[in-house]
DNA sequence: GGCAATTCTTCACACGTTTGCAATCAAACA
DNA sequence: TGTTTGATTGCAAACGTGTGAAGAATTGCC
């Protein structure tokens, strides 16, 4: 609790200046290196670690990034933060953490305290940005990256997968299966990725000269009570999917749920998809079909391209391609799956 | 990317000093009341926010707390820092997270960033916490709170669930249903609360007088994996286990994936249970039984006996209790089964 | 031994705040 | 008119650091 050791104490044990002490700690050639050693020696001894924060006001830069998120327990959110973490600190910044939980008032609030830190620059790893709360985190005049939200603006990049492509095979994926009637169940919170994922089921629905059927999408909260809510509606249809694209891996480990509970298997009398293959998606029953969505590179990524943003360096965002992972969640209809059988 | 603007622009604008404007701003009473409306309204136009980072320097604390995690993806790690970062924004106080991914090496780094910018406490959401580095953390001279970790020291405080006593109710739900050998499978990575769930798991096998069958305690990777290699050896064995206690619920995840490809029921032929109850513990197959451990409440906690210790007043750990969460994966053994069924 | 050149160190200021103290000013009082 | 009082404001120092420029000390040269 005691005030910690500053270069004027080691100055002062030395019999030095602080200024001497500063360039000596930082490796100046112009210190005697006789002295520089003693320096680097008590400086030692008295376990002296310069302030950042002294640095920064002189050196007009923070060294932090901000880095704020809806929902830190989120695992897919969880899996980018550790990946932007690991870059940032790689290059010496530290993170600052921070949850909106999807709060407008508690944007503003997040978008003030980054403001005050005076952080070099600003991460939001989510597919829900407000209008407004980009135009606030712009007014910083700092650079932001968004992930998952392509948004044009001044200083903003973004780092995302296609979703457009990836929706486009997995939906591929159900109808090389056999499936006619694929439903889709979306995100209900007006995500950027979700209209680009709802793009892509339609479009190849639509290639592939398929009646688009209305009542087959639904859109619910990107949660495992959402995705049990929309399945039952999808089930009570008169004429029910055989197939379900879910908007995200936590939305169809509710379908999955609700599907067993209403005595109907999977795959057998229905092909379930994810989105993002988080670690569960190996160990739900059956494994889940989805998209591998590299949580860690986005977020690495995305840390990469505001390093060099704020740098001064010209960037440009970056679209990287998900993987489709077939899983045993998926398989042909019924309807093949006898015509196989003989 | 330009300059923000400052305390002694604002003063500029104004036509008043510096000082004139830090007193208006902070609600000093001694600043004429006409003047102090001109300053509020001026620095609300260039929308001027005071560095945190210069008021830091005077007066002598960064308003930061720092948080090293092994894993933000972990969901139990996600649940406490968001409890953790929730209360310290409520009191302005700002977050920075670290990774330390359990490598030495990294817990190092870790200890010498939060060193450089001063933060004012620290948290660690870890049951595993090498003494040394415990060590280089208590040398910052700043409060310190563990979470499932108690670990005596000036600093240093924690939060913990009393592992042994719900380690306890866990095993007594296995017994009171009829199980007679009921395996533990722990966590190899030497984590204190493991001690605890185990020593809980003993005492009340020995209170019934059954005998202790060390085959039938193994140690593992608290993942899924983990849970894989473990639960294989387990069923390996001449006489098998009725019941198995799994440190955590990602452990169990993997032991009811290997016992449905081992064609094994659960809970039929193998009981099932967790630790955590993380959302999925209720969307498994069958749903677990596991302890639910309150992640937010406890970070939240910690939070607190930090800014009290930050304060200067006393403290003293925190004990919760975890609550048994009885779901469909535990049932009686099937000698049971069979004469209930008459 | 005197001077210039070289090497090393200190001085002084800046960064953005807060705050004790002195200074200014107007009004009130004698 | 001179003095006191009270209200308001500015000055200056401090926090911990980096850095250009000036100063001091040493060395080399003639």
């Amino acid at each position: 609790m005691k005030r910690p050791v500053s270069i004027k104490d080691i100055g002062r044990i030395v019999g030095v200046s602080h200024s001497t002490v500063s360039r000596a700690l930082s490796q100046s050639p112009v210190v005697n290196a006789d002295t520089a050693r003693r320096i680097r020696q008590v400086a030692r001894e008295q376990g002296y670690r310069a302030s950042l924060i002294g640095r920064s006001l002189v050196m007009r830069r923070s060294m932090t990034v901000g880095c704020v998120v809806t929902d830190i327990a989120d695992p897919f959110v969880g899996g980018v933060v550790d990946g932007i973490e690991k870059v940032a600190n790689q290059h010496g910044y530290a993170v600052f953490l921070a949850s909106s939980h999807a709060d407008p008032k508690r944007e503003l609030d997040v978008v003030r305290s980054f403001h005050e830190r005076r952080v070099d620059g600003v991460i939001v790893p989510s597919s829900r940005v407000g209008f407004q709360y980009l135009r606030h985190l712009s007014a910083l005049q700092i650079p932001v990256v968004l992930i998952n939200n392509q948004h044009p603006g001044e200083y903003t990049y973004s780092v995302n997968i296609d979703n457009l492509e990836a929706a486009r095979r997995l939906t591929f994926h159900l109808l090389e299966l056999g499936h006619r009637r694929v439903a889709y169940i979306g995100s209900r919170q007006g995500n950027q990725s979700d209209a680009d994922r709802l793009s892509g089921y339609r479009s190849v629905i639509r290639e592939a000269r398929l009646p688009f059927d209305k009542d087959l999408v639904v859109h619910a909260d990107p949660t495992p009570e959402g995705g049990r809510a929309a399945i039952k509606r999808l089930l009570a249809l008169r004429r029910r999917p055989t197939a379900v694209f879910c908007y995200d891996d936590l939305t169809a480990l509710g379908v999955l749920s609700a599907a067993r509970s209403a005595g109907i298997e999977v795959p057998g009398d229905l092909s379930v998809t994810g989105f993002d293959d988080l670690y569960i998606a190996s160990y739900t029953d059956p494994p889940l079909t989805t998209i591998r969505q590299p949580m860690r590179e986005m977020g690495g990524r995305a840390a990469e391209i505001l390093l060099g943003l704020m740098r001064g360096e010209a960037a440009k965002s970056v679209t990287l391609s998900g993987e489709l992972v077939v899983r045993a969640s998926t398989a042909p209809p019924q309807v093949l799956q006898a015509v196989r059988a003989r």
